[in-house]
DNA sequence: TGTACATCAGTGAACGCGCGTTCACTGATGTAC
DNA sequence: TGTACATCAGTGAACGCGCGTTCACTGATGTAC
């Protein structure tokens, strides 16, 4: 039937892809630990080592699921927006991006913990998943400067992205900003809001 | 006279942070270890917890000096640009931090490396010099938008900070922007001419 | 200046902790006939 | 259906590594008289 084992493997690899994304919305990726897991799991340290190459393996698999969670409350604010503001288009992304990273602290910086040793071997899902979150940038972007070139409506996009991104990682470490979280909706809105206008417009 | 003990203290106090610092601009915060450093500097590891209270102690005396280079670099920058054009000093101070972090890479990751866990005890130099850093920014900004509220001037000062911080962040590592790095000077003169544009001017 | 004592920096082996990964062994499942 | 054999998932004690920190001890420096 050559069923029963690959179920259980298939079984066990889910298990444990739950449990450590349980873990990780916890305690973040040092949360994971291959005893615990194993204990956890009912399954012996070796097992994991079957199913998964190695811990590493394990984690990008949970972080393949949060990129999607992320990638999706992204599209939703977006879906919800009225279409013709772009700029509001754009501020309600990065808001979602925010309480994304707000209630998911954990789990959001562990997408970014991952080694950065290996140049190589970045997966497929990875770059597919930020291509998506980089079109629904460009998308509104286009719109606000029709007439900017293609190259560089890529590097704005990634610039924003990456600015978004900065304001919301500072943003939740007091330590640097300073600045109360309840602000931070209202410091992302005041940066883009000045979006609008460039000088060749109005 | 009770100056030779105390010298010699000293004299070990400087040393180590001098080596510390060598290895972070090498290795970043994983290459300062304990047994090594006190190799290099000639002493028992048990000297080290005589002039440091802790291994975090050190890294931080090294922070600090990292700190204050990053500061006079981007003040450099400042103090290069003619008066007059605010957004371009902010652009020059932009890429100045750029050239920083792709320049120093280790030690400024190590700067950010910090135990986030201990909620207090953000020592006074770092708040002193994180002022200095925002007040540079505050400054042009105050020009371009001569009608913001203070608080509005305080928060948006942070979120330029932060946004620049991202595009380097995720600039220098290659497997999330994907933009070579000669590019991301141009990605961030792009963000911010349109960030710091108004409908009031011109 | 000299002597006795006190202090405290300096020493480094040892402790302690955390953890990923391996590997010789076992036992359940699948296959061949 | 039954038997013999093969495969490979499952096991978990043990390995290995890295490291910060401690602590009983020593010896140089400072102090008091």
């Amino acid at each position: 039937m050559a069923g029963k084992v690959q179920k259980k493997r298939e079984d066990l690899r889910a298990k444990l892809i739950d449990l450590a994304e349980e873990r990780i919305k916890v305690g973040g990726i040092s949360a994971v630990r291959a005893r615990d897991l194993a204990k956890e799991a009912g399954c012996a340290v070796g097992a994991i080592y079957n199913v998964f190459g190695d811990m590493n393996d394990l984690v990008m698999a949970v972080n393949a699921r949060t990129f999607k969670r992320v990638g999706a409350q992204v599209s939703a604010a977006v879906a919800a927006e009225p279409p013709g503001h772009p700029v509001k288009t754009m501020i309600a992304m990065s808001h979602a991006y925010l309480h994304f990273a707000r209630d998911n602290t954990p789990a959001w910086r562990t997408l970014f913990d991952l080694e950065v040793s290996t140049e190589e071997s970045v997966p497929k899902w990875y770059l597919e998943e930020l291509q998506k979150v980089f079109s629904l940038i460009a998308d509104p972007l286009k719109r606000i400067f029709p007439d900017m070139s293609p190259e560089d409506v890529s590097l704005m996009t990634r610039g924003l992205f990456s600015s978004v991104h900065g304001i919301v990682l500072l943003g939740l470490e007091k330590r640097i900003s300073g600045v109360p979280i309840d602000q931070l909706e209202h410091m992302i809105t005041l940066v883009f809001s000045h979006l609008t206008s460039t000088p060749s417009e109005k």
